[in-house]
DNA sequence: ATATAACCGAGACGGTACGTCAGGTCTTAGG
DNA sequence: CCTAAGACCTGACGTACCGTCTCGGTTATAT
């Protein structure tokens, strides 16, 4: 079936290690595609055989560099919904933001690249948006929206500080956000 | 004391003028000086006499394109909250998204940007913290947020799914925020 | 070993080509890098890549213009130089002044040109020295001077009406050396 | 009649004394009209009274460089020709070659810089002339030519060697030249 | 004495070219 | 079918230089 020379498993490795130096020093514009190569000992056509634009290899990069969130639900979703929105704001203010920008950037130019940027943040919105649907249910949080628009509120406000008024996400910040959306919380 | 040909004050603007033209059209990485300069109809020396680098005629462009918004507040806060949002949301959605997406990238890459940038909003921004703060005092909002959170609440949506998902930002979304944030009006 | 994509052969020459044309309507100073890459079809990179700068194009286009200057001695070394002057004036009246002048100032500038713009003068000059020489055998010309003094003689007044004084070379000028040098006929 | 403020005498000095430093250290080429004017503490528009071009400050500066040649024919015409002869060529390989070959450059590509270039060297050519004329007339020197085309036969090979051989511009070869041209010294 | 004309410094301006760099595609030889 | 190497195109970048121009301000001479 596949026949031919197999790629050499270990060059992918190589490249993304590359990048990561590279991006570390000059941000996605400081990123050369010639340098990532030649950093990885690596023939450019090499590189676009895996990646087919500078932004897709970053893309990657990022997604490689995502560490899993292994997240338990647990029967407290109030107190879920607050380990999650605390971690997100603690991966988003942990990465350079001009990469994000630029990530956010190159989505808007190129739907592609928005796929895949999108598929980035998936499983952590995934997460949220299934957390807040199982706290309306419980009857924690106000049904009378729809919760993808709770999750808005939760998460968008923190990419609004990151990309727009520059302020810090701190952890009490994202505490607050939820005091905020969630209402306080009952005496039992 | 040492004057010399005094500069022709015209250009600067016609330069301006030529800048947002293409920034309007292809984004800061569509923005090239040598076609703004013959836009302008000024040699490239000209331009670079006034700015040293593309990224400085940015800043400078962002400076100049912030406009004033008329906005009177009325008795009705809820109102004007509404039309607010709804007005925020019209003008991002204008404005291609590549471009807003690059001026944050460009915010996040030169402080001095990032501050142009957000004297860019700074009025929008300002008005809608005004009129939550005057809700919150009429009894009309949740008073124990701070308003500016509840602010991040109404316009971070924005700007989240216009940059990050992807989602378009209908005058009916803009509505749903408000009735989320607010809670449903109530029936007098 | 190392191979790569082969260079495009016909490139040089369509470089070379377009070069030469443009060096003989502008000389040095005309001749512009742009341009030339423009006409050849090719990108300035791709020039760049044969040759560093514009003196070592204008080195390499010297030597490609090299041509061949059939000629025959006959038995009358009297009518074999003057044959070779008139067409040596011939020759260069009929070359823009202002190119030979900037080749020689690029000759004086770097040694590598002068020697490229030297071997392109060389066989219409050895020619005449083979001549001459011969015909101080023959005992037509005062053999009391080196050859090559005779032949500064004959064709240095040519660059120095071209070069220096701006007077014309006229066949009757080159006849008139000619007849200088060697001393009248004798009639037999 | 003259009204107006008289020009500063001494400027003139200055900027020629810039020029020649910033000529001998880069040539024509190298020789920078902003530099010029800055090194002597001059603004531009000062130096563009005094010449309108960068070649006719150059011919200017040639012209200040060269020194009077104070000749005094005596009653050996032969004897003043090789002193006459012998000067020049000295005066010619003190100069750095590629400044004359910039200024055949130059004449060729403007009949006006052709014009001073041709008063720089018109005394010296003139005195030439002149005893040769008076050796014709003296008998000392072939009749049957021109004496403009024995001027060109003992000069010519001169700017021959220097632009075009690259030969040094011996004495011995001075000498050897107008042995050429004049014929062995009749031993009386 | 007061125009008036030409000077001077400073620097803006248009235009043209330079040489460099980046992203992406294509071509060849070889594994 | 992959890898390596590198040529190639497109297009932008920022700099340098030339020669012109427009200022404010400074002398001189001519009226």
């Amino acid at each position: 079936m596949t026949r031919g020379r197999p790629r050499d498993t270990a060059i992918e490795g190589r490249l993304l290690a590359a990048a990561a130096e590279e991006l570390r020093r000059g941000g996605y514009e400081g990123l050369s595609i010639d340098r990532v190569a030649e950093r990885a000992g690596v023939a450019k056509t090499t590189l676009y055989r895996r990646w087919a634009s500078k932004a897709e290899l970053v893309v990657a990069l990022i997604a490689s560099m995502r560490e899993e969130i292994p997240f338990e639900p647990s029967d407290d979703p109030r107190g879920d919904l607050t380990t999650l929105v605390v971690t997100i704001a603690a991966g988003l203010s942990s990465t350079p933001t001009s990469l994000i920008a630029d990530l956010a950037a190159a989505s808007a130019r190129d739907p592609r690249v928005g796929e895949s940027v999108r598929a980035l943040w998936a499983d952590r919105h995934g997460a949220v948006t299934a957390v807040v649907a199982k706290a309306q249910q419980a009857g924690i949080v106000l049904s009378h929206v729809a919760p993808a628009v709770l999750v808005d509120q939760l998460v968008g406000p923190l990419y609004y500080r990151l990309l727009v008024t520059g302020e810090p996400l701190t952890p009490d910040y994202a505490r607050t956000l939820m005091l905020s959306v969630l209402g306080p919380e009952e005496s039992p």
